[in-house]
DNA sequence: TATCAAATTTCTAATCATTACAATTTTATA
DNA sequence: TATAAAATTGTAATGATTAGAAATTTGATA
């Protein structure tokens, strides 16, 4: 079954120019909503674009969240991790199994406390830390 | 003018023993509402503590986060931030002057929603980004 | 279609925050 | 004081990300 994503278009909806790398790239982000690392993103593409370089890749991520694109996800203090849905929701991080779940949320009300000091936002991230479902009921440290 | 910081009192009220290097590195987040780096931590230090070792800035840090004594803020791609204050606000970065500043906020809404996925939530940070009221009106880029 | 400049990709090496690890020093306690 | 545990320190390693230069591709134009 083919994805109704037409990356091409999604591209050129945020004035980028498309290429070979980045329809993979953001193909990639589309299907793995796990927010990867660029590092998992290289590795993922590798063996469909053997000539790709790891530059191109950080390049490439910088290049689609400077375009607002995508979102590049701080949560974790080693690697930043990329999210192509950049609607409003929050981040739950597990520290047991590392994983990051999406959670639904709502961010009006803080950005417009920001609004009254006179800041111009342009992200909100939420992040949420602690214990997955799973990793609570059989934790592993 | 005295600080009323009890900075022993503090410590030990998070278990952790004080010691000469862990007291001033408390005493310096308490002053310094900055936001500083381990980095600025120990630049900020190492004429008072001769002999403090960088290691120790950040084996402290790790520590007192551990603890639940401050904040590890992953707002910057780059460097961890470390705040003493642990109250529910926000933090916002601007893009511009690289600056963190504080924003009142309510998390609790959002906490519920996790709980709802069987969530155990220890830490929550909300992180906005753009630009400050100073580089707003005199935008230098 | 050939040419040329600009844009993109790639490779290699550098940067720099953080951690690993072992040695040294300090602290607490018998 | 002797001794073990805890804390601190110094050095080297790690690893994500970027810098910079070279190579390749693209797109426009003649």
């Amino acid at each position: 079954m083919k994805s109704d994503f037409n990356a091409y278009n999604y591209l050129l909806q945020h004035d980028i120019k498309p290429s070979v790398q980045r329809l993979a790239i953001i193909n990639y982000l589309y299907e793995h909503r796990t927010h990867p690392t660029a590092d998992e993103i290289y590795a993922g593409l590798i063996d469909q674009i053997p000539t790709l370089s790891k530059t191109t890749v950080y390049n490439t991520l910088n290049l689609f969240h400077q375009q607002a694109a995508i979102l590049a996800l701080t949560i974790d203090d080693k690697n930043v991790r990329f999210d192509i849905d950049t609607s409003d929701h929050a981040h739950f991080k597990c520290l047991n199994c590392a994983k990051v779940f999406d959670v639904p949320a709502v961010l009006d009300s803080v950005t417009s406390v920001a609004l009254e000091h006179g800041f111009v936002v342009t992200e909100k991230h939420l992040y949420l830390k602690g214990y997955c479902s799973s990793c609570n009921e059989s934790p592993n440290k």
